[in-house]
DNA sequence: TTATTATGTGAGTATATTGTCATATAGTTA
DNA sequence: TAACTATATGACAATATACTCACATAATAA
């Protein structure tokens, strides 16, 4: 591993860490239909809309969303929607794993 | 958002998590050509073993590596090949923020 | 102007993650 | 058998992350 790859896997770690968590991922899957004001994201997530702003701004450092004030709102894009199919990668994980444990569960009946 | 949806998201956030660290980003871009052991890992991400062994572990928790003892050595493999193509789209948001940067570059010169 | 609404942020606590060192374990070799 | 090698793990300190509460700010409405 050179220097170059070593910032690379430093640069690519710090945008997966900003959908690494559940309600950032809800987040996520939330503005796949279209850009939201934070009060519908929270209400969406179920959670504190300070705790919801401050998630979303890690999600704005990391430049995966973008944001505009529309009034008394701010409105928050998915800018890259290769995100949303990245979670697609996730499920199919999730998936293998069911089926996974379903194999085992009939290897042990 | 449901309660089953909040429990895949959960979920999800568990497989994101195990790859949200630059050495274990790493470590899937290595394992991608193929199973190593920990020593060669441990080299080529230039760190110790024992990190290494931890960061593995974190990994094969989430299950997206598996392991296997061959004589003193164990061998890791990446299970989930989707997980290096969803380093792709990381990838891609890279590409597209050195673009961003180099329109602002131009905007300001 | 004052009141209201949506959002952001400082401060604090709680919890999780990370890296290191020492040590334990399992397999190999002499 | 003893020495060696590869790996894993307990304990610890350092750091990062997350959530809540109170308050600040900015835009709007009355």
């Amino acid at each position: 591993m050179n220097a170059k790859e070593k910032r690379m896997f430093e640069e690519q770690a710090e945008i997966v860490k900003a959908i690494a968590h559940p309600l950032r991922i809800a987040v996520v899957h939330f503005l796949q239909a279209g850009p939201q004001c934070v009060c519908d994201i929270a209400e969406y997530v179920n959670s504190e809309r300070s705790n919801v702003s401050r998630h979303l701004s890690v999600m704005v450092k990391a430049r995966i969303l973008s944001s505009q004030k529309k009034g008394l709102r701010v409105i928050y894009t998915l800018k890259r929607p290769c995100i949303f199919e990245f979670l697609g990668c996730i499920t199919d994980c999730l998936v293998q794993q069911y089926r996974e444990d379903g194999e085992i569960f009939k290897a042990l009946s």
